[in-house]
DNA sequence: TTACCTGCAAACTGTTTGCCGCTGT
DNA sequence: ACAGCGGCAAACAGTTTGCAGGTAA
C-alpha cells in the first residue's frame, strides 16, 4: 500500500507539504532535525511555515513513516523508519557522531527484555561518551 | 576533601543557595528536574530564583558533585553524582520509570570501547521501550 | 462540500544571560 | 577588598497551539 493510501486510510491527505518533509528526509541520509527540514524546504519554498514540518513529522511518525531519535540536546533528530537502523554514539567533548550496527545493541536489549519484560529501543538515544579521538588526546 | 575545600580549591564558594540545592539532592533519592529542586527549595525560602539553581547544578557538575541524564523529554534529570549507580529504563507508553544496576549495561560498554575506542556513559540517557505491563495490555 | 490542513502570530517550556548590587573569604 | 555569586528581568531555542481561511478528495 502506498503512502498516499495509507494517508487516506487514516483519514489523512497528500498535501504539497506532506511530500516535501517526505522527500527533504529521503534526500537527508541520516538524523536531521526539524529545523533543518524546514530551512532545506524553505530555500525553494519560503512560504511553508516550520510549524507545518512540525505538523507532518508527528502526523508522519504516527503513520510509521518516520522516526525520531535523541542526541545529547534538546533537540529532535528525525529520519524515514525504514531507512537502516543503527544506534548512535555521540561525544560529549567534540560532538562527533557515529552510527554503530543494530545487531551491537542486540546482546543488551535480549537482556532486558528476557531479564525486566522491557522491550528497548536502543536505536532511540543516542549512547553518549567519549570518542576514541578525544580519549587519545585527554590521556597523552 | 570535604565540598566545601574543592570548592575552595576551585575558587568557588560554598554559598546559602549552593547548600541548599546540594542538600535537595540529598534529600531526593533519584532524578529530579532543576524545576523539582527550584520548587522544593523555594517552599522555604521563596526568594531564591530558580536561575540560580540552574548555575548551582552547573557548578556543582564540573566539580563532579551531580551528574544530569535525559530521559525521553527535553527535561534534564539531577542527581548526585555518587548515586549513580544504574541505569534507567522508561516506557514510551504509560512514563513509568525503571533502575537497572549498570553492571547490566557493562557488555555493551566494554564492546563499544574495545571495537569502537568509545567510552560510553550508558547511565546518561535512559534508556527508552515499553515496560513489561504495557506490552502485556497490548499483546491480549 | 467538508474535514483536514495550512500560514501566521502568539504562547509555552526549559534554560541561559546581562546587569548590578551583595557576600564569602 | 574583590572576585565570585545571587536576584531579577529579559532573552533564547525548540516546539506547540488557536485561529481563520484554503484545499484535497
Amino acid at each position: 500500500m502506498g503512502i498516499d493510501e495509507r494517508l487516506h486510510a487514516s483519514g489523512m491527505r497528500m498535501t504539497v507539504q506532506r511530500r516535501l518533509v517526505l522527500e527533504a528526509l529521503q534526500r537527508a541520509r541520516h538524523h536531521v532535525t526539524a529545523d533543518d527540514i524546514a530551512t532545506r524546504i524553505r530555500a525553494r519554498h519560503p512560504q511553508i511555515d516550520p510549524s507545518t514540518v512540525y505538523r507532518n513529522l508527528e502526523a508522519l511518525e504516527e503513520l510509521g513513516y518516520v522516526t525520531h531519535t535523541h542526541f545529547d540536546d534538546r533537540v529532535t533528530r528525525w529520519h524515514r523508519a525504514e531507512a537502516e537502523r543503527h544506534g548512535h554514539l555521540v561525544c560529549r567533548s567534540c560532538g562527533a557522531e557515529q552510527e554503530v550496527p543494530i545487531g551491537l545493541l542486540e546482546p543488551l536489549a535480549r537482556r532486558l527484555r528476557e531479564e525486566h519484560g522491557f522491550r528497548a529501543d536502543l536505536a532511540h538515544s543516542a549512547i553518549v561518551g567519549i570518542c576514541k579521538d578525544c580519549s587519545t588526546v585527554s590521556s597523552e
